[in-house]
DNA sequence: TTCTCCTACGTCAACGTTGACGTAACCGGC
DNA sequence: GCCGGTTACGTCAACGTTGACGTAGGAGAA
């Protein structure tokens, strides 16, 4: 405690008086550097002990040549979205081997709150920043990546140049799934997508896109529903298109919330086993449900350590180009994308090996 | 760019040369301290612009009279689990309104891997935390409490006084949970729990063995499973249930993942519909399974917010008593829990109002 | 012995910022 | 014209740490 009683850390200073030394030598022995003898140190460390000393990363980063902060900034879209929450998880993980904490925010792909957050990660002096861009400009980003801070993007690509990232086959996977369906008959496949301003939205379209002209269907406009944010918005188009006088025979959902919507609008008219539909992103329970649900499969944890491998060869100099790493995804069949058409030869549901999520 | 090539961020000196005022002055302008006057301001404004000036909170928090880092330190179990990032989310929204970014950590319910972060944490000298204690002891967090670091406890009490914390309904809800069994006519209900050395999962046995005692039904030992951490354990303990010669008619599965297992054996058995099921903790597309699953819903954005109002109303210098915030958890009834024993009068389904999760 | 080299320390200043305090200029009042 | 007060600055040192450099003493070689 200090004179006002406000107990106050000790320092290298306190440190140093206890164990009769100047600080430089408390220095020394806290990062084990040599220049300081056996019994020294010994003395060092046992002041250090009683004293409860615990160095100041803050002033020491301040001090130091290479200026590391040990920290990591984070900018996800939601962070209590299971995508994100899996992808943090992952550069932590990646983060510790390295000694590195990560400071993590929500952007909530809102350009503005991108930027103050860019803001307040940059004022903290944060060695690399790893980035799930929101949509609309990245005018704040390319400007932070142009002042040299070490960024990799993560789901979505940069819109400007020199800089990593890593994505999933959004397109190339949509494209299976389409040709997937095609396969079984399907020739009125229906897209739901979230809004396109999304990168990782649009490029599942154009995926759809091309595994229709893959496969020589024609595209209905009408069986394209896009912009859908939320569940609720995917229910009420799904229950739309089912209301057509002709109605998709197979869906593709975009993305998870979609699906979900799309599946309560299936279950509502009790169409969850005449429809077929394919997701894109597992989710959990998938296989649980009836049928179980074919997803297209994210590997989160190999993206989140692609990120963190990236962005930390970063930090320590790499300077060569650019990488633009893409991890695949793979198609789960569970059942419901694998659900013949009506008209097809055999109605009956073929026997999927139903594989579980995770 | 400095004489080496690295491009060196500029610093309130660069500014007050280009401004041609004192580094003193620079402060004011950028903190919107008084003592400027309004064209050295805009002098001051301006030349920070086009340097790209941007403080240096590590610089300035070393200096700063009140110390502070403006970061939060969040410890958590696994980010990755919807549970934690929930949770981590609406801290992290709380913490932005105060004008402070989080730093976070899973410490694996490891008291070793807790220890670790929390030494990191305070060598970056965060101005609190808020931690979901690991099992076992709590040395660790006691001691780094009694040196005066600010506080909350998540999800679990401390073992040791003087500390806030916020905890849900588990005790109460978990009777509540199995006097809605019993007043359905059921007399054996089984327990399936996580770890023991949890406080959450004794917790919910002990209300488990309260609703048991109120109902005046006798405990049987052979329907208590423990220990079971993860989903596959669960299913494992759930099959070996039903197996039995007078298995359950009803099961309280005390986690969430605990309650998938559960679900799973069910399903693997046909008995879904014939077997009472309530979980602790709901979980997405718990409405969309047949049945539905009955679950208690615990307030995780109210858990965060309380948790973030007590850190904070601590870091700005509350010093009263210690609180230990309860938030309720409630009981969803979804189709699951309100399955009636077998030799109950009325064998069909309760038309059960199905509520949909979040 | 003297010179060189090495080891084990210490001294000093600086990282970027801000608290404490100094001071010149100007204001109004008498 | 002088005084007290206010405003708008500036100067200086310090926060806790470390890089650069200095030095005393001992070992070893010539």
């Amino acid at each position: 405690m200090d004179s006002r009683g406000v107990r106050r850390e000790p320092t290298m200073r306190d440190v140093a008086a206890l164990a009769k030394v100047s600080t430089k030598t408390v220095s020394r022995v806290i990062n084990d550097l040599p220049g300081a003898g056996p019994e020294v140190v010994e003395r060092v460390r046992e002041a250090a002990r009683t004293l409860g000393y615990r160095p100041n990363l803050t002033a020491s980063s301040l001090r130091r040549s290479d200026r590391r902060s040990a920290t990591l900034g984070v900018l996800f879209e939601d962070l209590s979205n299971p995508f994100d929450a899996a992808l943090l998880r992952a550069v932590e993980d990646r983060a510790r081997q390295h000694g590195v904490l990560v400071l993590a925010g929500s952007s909530e792909d809102d350009p503005d709150l991108q930027r103050e957050l860019l803001m307040s990660l940059a004022t903290r002096r944060v060695d690399g920043m790893v980035v799930m861009a929101a949509g609309g400009h990245q005018d704040a980003l390319q400007q932070e990546r142009e002042r040299g801070t070490p960024m990799v993007l993560v789901d979505r690509p940069p819109t400007f140049g020199g800089t990593d990232s890593v994505t999933t086959t959004n397109r190339e996977s949509s494209r299976e799934a389409v040709l997937h369906l095609a396969g079984l008959g399907h020739r009125r496949i229906a897209f739901l997508g979230d809004r396109q301003t999304l990168w990782t939205s649009h490029e599942r379209y154009t995926g759809y896109l091309e595994g229709l002209a893959h496969t020589g269907l024609t595209l209905h406009g009408e069986l394209v529903r896009t912009d859908l944010h939320g569940p609720d918005a995917a229910e009420l188009a799904t229950a739309t298109l089912l209301d057509l006088d002709e109605p998709p025979t197979a869906l593709f959902t975009a993305q998870n919330l979609v699906t979900v919507g799309a599946m309560r609008a299936l279950r509502d008219r009790d169409l969850h086993r005449r429809v077929a539909l394919i997701g894109f992103d597992d989710f959990p329970l998938a296989d649980m449900l009836e049928p179980g649900v074919t997803v297209l499969r994210q590997d989160v944890p190999a993206l989140g350590r692609k990120a963190a491998e990236l962005i930390f060869a970063r930090i320590d100099g790499d300077r060569s180009a650019p990488t633009h790493a893409v991890v695949p995804a793979t198609l789960i069949r569970r059942g419901s994308g694998e659900i013949p058409p009506p008209s097809g030869q055999d109605g009956s549901r073929p026997n999927a090996l139903a594989q579980r999520p995770r």
